[in-house]
DNA sequence: CTCGTTCGATACACAAGTGTATCGAACACG
DNA sequence: CGTGTTCGATACACTTGTGTATCGAACGAG
């Protein structure tokens, strides 16, 4: 039972080369119809590479969804500081209105740094139906929902307060309903077998959220 | 190259154990994880009851999910029969208020008809991810989709207008997200491991719903 | 009741994936 | 450089699931 020694180099290397091969295969097959057979040959290892880095499938996706979760996390918080540097204008807050443009724009800004939408949509919810099965994943789950709802409302927040506007309703419970329109929004593209894949959500999205964020906000002042 | 001549009773019998048993099978162990082994044994069968009946397990899987959807539209339908029996009290209307009593009372009512919530919800998610796998099946998927849309967006419209209310935006759009965010609290419901999931998502519900439905929905006089 | 047909059980041949044990080569360190 | 160690390739034994071909029993029409 000799303990792992310090994570050397090209361990680091061969299983980053093994997640990056995963990404594609799992985001393609599903994580049941991946064989790790499958996994490895993509990143150009046979088996043995595997066997030596994870101990199972399941332990290699977790890794992926770790690694995957954590880069998203920093996306948004760039996404965040390049908003900081140069916010949205109050245009029309007088009137305390939401113009669709300026949100439309908002959702520009922040899911334009995300990358490759298709796959990673594919891999969460590979990830959600993991968790629904197996309980033990599912506060690992529920932890990195947790913390991508609470960025991301606080996100919201400063961009509605920079514009002089807040939340009618708490601010946690709008931003998971806005991203479970969001989902539904990137399963359509999906499902509709749009060519571009960020653009069709991008459209999808236009044609409700605006309308939507106009009645959930309202000038800070109240009512 | 024998036509199947038409469905014997017997026959009949037999896919409907089957699908019976797949139903749970395929709930808990999901579509690839399921094998035909498992799910005839279920049903009190052996494979050769399956290939007599079934080319595939993803034809059987799509019977089921045939089944199913025109039950749950049955279900639908019924709830609403009842409702325009006994409709609800246009209370505080007067002041172009919905109350998040009747809110509740009315998602009570059409959700109560519905069986086995859980199961159900797995389902249809492995049905979900199949059609994002599978083209030829997405459009399947999202004529199913569409159905409950409309006919859910017709039930809504005709409530909020029996309460002198009208929606602000499309209400195909506002059902469409009102259905991601009620998929989102019963996904949560299912996470968190609440011993009783139909009293959970409720719960959950309530958080929100009457919130967001009374900023969907003005006096149908005009703002 | 009887006999032909249908339906499901059984058995078999095969394919695909898994995990482990072993071996050789690449690497790091003195 | 040489040498001990680490890492990934290879080979093997095994499990699980699939689809088909065949057979016997249950069913229903006459």
């Amino acid at each position: 039972m000799e303990e792992q020694g310090p994570v050397t180099n090209r361990r680091r290397q061969t299983q980053d080369r093994l997640l990056d091969a995963a990404y594609e295969v799992l985001a393609r097959d599903g994580l049941d119809g991946a064989s790790v057979e499958a996994i490895c040959e993509a990143a150009g290892f046979t088996r043995g590479a595997f066997y030596s880095n994870f101990e199972t499938k399941t332990e290699l996706f977790l890794a992926l969804i770790s690694r995957e979760h954590a880069s998203r996390l920093d996306a948004l918080r760039a996404a965040v500081l390049a908003l900081q540097e140069s916010p949205l204008e109050p245009q029309g807050a007088l009137e305390g209105e939401l113009s669709a443009e300026q949100v439309t724009d908002l959702v520009e800004r922040v899911l334009g740094n995300q990358p490759s939408e298709r796959d990673w949509f594919l891999i969460s919810m590979q990830f959600e139906l993991l968790a629904l099965r197996q309980p033990e994943v599912a506060p690992r789950f529920l932890e990195y929902e947790r913390q991508l709802v609470r960025e991301l409302a606080a996100v919201l927040d400063d961009v509605a307060a920079a514009l002089g506007q807040r939340f009618v309703i708490d601010t946690r419970e709008a931003t998971a309903l806005l991203m479970a329109g969001y989902s539904a929004s990137a399963k359509q593209a999906l499902l509709l077998g749009a060519p571009d894949h960020a653009v069709a959500v991008r459209e999808l999205i236009g044609e409700w959220l605006p309308g939507i964020v106009s009645r959930l906000v309202e000038p800070a002042g109240g009512r």
